[in-house]
DNA sequence: AAAACATAGCCTACCACATTCACTT
DNA sequence: CCAAGTGAATGTGGTAGGCTATGTT
């Protein structure tokens, strides 16, 4: 497991990049991703700090650690006292900010006393970073330069919170509990293509407020036109508390795999047993409210960085370039059903979307869910190059010259 | 309200064999 | 120490069957 940095092999790992599918001490997170233009726009961070193999997405203010989402599913759920824990969500950033700046923004590397001691800790403070001249520390930052360092941003704009109530059907919604937070500078991105995807910025997200959003909404206007995502929403989904609610949310989705089957309604707090309504019940319930697809269940995959799903799901504008715009796309097709269909946000009263058409809304989104395939991951070409022209009686593999029934290259049989 | 049944969808084992890996010579 | 040889392990994709969840009666 990844302890130890994936590239260095010798540094305690401290942060996770997705894109590179990594685990890095800070000392080759700078060197990597500060090798290009591309590399730097890879968003990074922590370590679950207690799996030390999964990118942390909340933070325990009490115990000072970094958790993935299963772990503080496993770590604060099962426990009524540490369900109270006060918990903060966990930025991810790019760029190359330098450990302090890190800590500016959430990113607590030097909480872990494990990790002080590290000579990876020591090169940390002592590292030279070329665009550390980065200003606005909060829940953004900008360095001069204006293109290496962005931060996603937290739902700290009450307008925004507004929209999304509105746009969620807030009158329907138990006891959301959305607790803005007092920065109210507007929050942004110097970089162009960077506030493209995570900030919500000033501008007024026009879907929300007209009244003819909702109605309007058409599911594959939505796979097409997935750039006017952060609009739609007009937040960044970075923090699930602040916008789901941390104490109340009693019921949730589970997300039943990422292989292309279709997510339902799975389980809950509730079902498992645990405190109902208490703590901090960020956890895969919200997470598939907001990515369906991208966030697995920890039934199969249990080990997901939430804040990581949030990102891609509304990063659509695809600067990454690491996730197939499928996955977007059906994210945000999900979202919109889930929004539909969740009791919590049933369809919104103003609405006069016909039931007809929600319902071809639905057949669509199912059929190309269907056809989609998901991105497995193939390690060997050569293997699957030759499974791909293997002859199969029922789907197995036959030995050479034996009767087959389902030939790939000809689509013949042999009996 | 509970039980029985039907349906839909997900998960996994299975197959052959080229390739990869670890170990020995 | 390096190269060659050997054997075990791995990983491919389509399908069937089992399982689970959900919906209907």
């Amino acid at each position: 497991m990844g302890y130890m940095c994936d590239f260095c092999g010798e540094q305690r790992s401290i942060v996770y990049c997705r894109s590179d599918a990594a685990s890095l001490c800070f000392s080759c997170d700078h060197s990597v991703h500060s090798a290009n233009a591309l590399s730097r726009r890879h968003f990074r961070t922590l370590v679950c700090d207690r799996c030390n193999s999964q990118p942390a997405f909340i933070r325990c203010v009490e115990e000072k650690i970094s958790l993935c989402q299963n772990c503080d599913w496993l770590g604060h759920a099962g426990s009524t006292s540490a369900s109270r824990h006060q918990m903060q969500a966990v930025n991810c950033y790019s760029g190359c900010p330098s450990a302090a700046e890190l800590s500016t923004i959430g990113l607590f590397l030097t909480d872990d006393p494990s990790v002080g001691d590290s000579t990876c800790e020591k090169e940390m403070s002592s590292m030279r970073i070329s665009d550390k001249s980065v200003t606005n520390c909060g829940d953004s930052l900008q360095s001069k330069d204006g293109q290496d360092v962005s931060v996603l941003v937290k739902v700290n704009d009450l307008k925004n919170i507004d929209k999304l109530r509105f746009w969620m059907g807030s009158s329907s919604m138990p006891q959301l509990n959305i607790k803005p937070k007092t920065v109210d500078q507007p929050v942004g991105l110097a970089n162009s293509t960077s506030s493209k995807m995570f900030s919500p910025g000033t501008k007024k997200p026009a879907h929300c407020e007209d009244d003819g959003f909702y109605e309007d909404f058409n599911m594959d206007e939505v796979d097409l036109n997935i750039e006017n995502y952060d609009e739609l929403f007009g937040v960044a989904l970075n923090n699930p508390e602040q916008l789901f609610g941390n104490d109340e949310i009693d019921s949730s989705f589970g997300v039943k795999d990422m292989s292309g089957a279709d997510w339902k309604c799975q389980g809950t707090r509730a079902a498992e047993g645990s405190s109902i309504g208490q703590g901090n019940a960020v956890q895969p319930a919200c997470s598939n409210t907001v990515s369906a697809d991208s966030v697995m269940s920890s039934k199969t995959k249990p080990n997901l960085c939430f804040s990581q799903t949030i990102q891609s799901s509304l990063s659509f504008s695809g600067l990454t370039g690491e996730s197939n715009v499928g996955d977007y796309q059906e994210c945000s097709a999900s979202l919109m059903l889930l929004m539909e269909e969740h009791p919590w946000c049933p369809p919104c009263p103003e609405s006069s979307l016909p039931s007809t058409s929600r319902s071809d809304a639905v057949m669509r989104y199912k059929e190309k869910k269907k056809a989609r395939k998901f991105d497995k991951k193939v390690r060997y070409a050569s293997r699957k190059a030759r499974a791909d022209v293997r002859r199969r009686v029922k789907g197995r593999f036959v030995k050479a010259g034996d009767a087959y029934d389902y030939d790939p290259l000809s689509q013949t049989r042999s009996f």
